[in-house]
DNA sequence: CTGCTTGCAAATGATTTGCAGGAAA
DNA sequence: TTTCCTGCAAATCATTTGCAAGCAG
């Protein structure tokens, strides 16, 4: 998405090439990529970047609300550029799979929430997490 | 719980004091620990107890079952010693705050998925991420 | 006894940081 | 120009591993 300038801009970041080429590359993936995994996409048009320079962006990025930020169960991050509520479907391994998006879930879970009245806290958002058995 | 001496040899492993302690540092927090904070408390009880056996004990029990492993945003693992299915409530700094149970909420959460018959995989376990704001 | 466990130290992997030069605004 | 950003190398943090000695079964 090229109104990224924009956003940027907004933010008071600036537009550099490698903040470009990083969001096309989160953009274009459906994998939730590692750091690494952008590194080498990136490297491609831009053989001078750093890794450093793609864990600076990745996180300026997520700190902006442009980019999610997604554990696997190894541990390692994962980014993802879709940054609305979705819920992340694992293998029994741990890893990601695929996205899951359901308005209709959030709703259900929210009513449920308030209907019991459990918290004293505000609920901000409920992710889920839904552990599949892999088909091989 | 004192039948984890039981538990431990019906899978073959050997009940050594290292392994006890840990367990016992587990099971009396509801914190969900870190490897080096169970590694304090171990030290305090067994002052020649390295980190190293910390982390080897603690992962031999997650591949027996007798304890979970959690994320937190950080990515450091924390660690708990229930195991049955629960849900965890997260601060908006992504630390975990407490535990949650909830039996109707699985059964709604697997109804509502049976019926919309979304999955080709079989869903094993359904988790929950309640992100809170925090009350200071 | 004998193999599973431990403790140590060194290795690894992911991510962060300090800093000097470089490029957007 | 001036501040923000990049690339490099070194540092850090969490966790893992190799190996010799130790202890439970």
């Amino acid at each position: 998405m090229n109104n990224l300038k924009e956003k940027l801009a907004s933010k008071g970041l600036k537009a550099t090439a490698q903040r470009l080429y990083v969001y096309e590359a989160l953009f274009n993936s459906r994998e939730h990529p590692t750091a690494e995994e952008v590194f080498r996409k990136v490297s491609k048009v831009l053989p001078s970047v750093s890794l450093s320079t793609i864990y600076n962006t990745l996180e300026t990025f997520v700190e902006h609300n442009l980019v999610n930020k997604v554990l696997s169960e190894s541990g390692t991050a994962r980014y993802d550029a879709f940054v609305e509520t979705h819920h992340h479907i694992y293998s029994e391994k741990g890893e990601i799979i695929a996205d899951y998006y359901d308005d209709g879930l959030a709703e259900l879970l929210l009513s449920y929430f308030s209907k019991k009245k459990i918290f004293d806290y505000e609920i901000k958002e409920v992710r889920l997490q839904i552990i599949c058995s892999t088909k091989e």
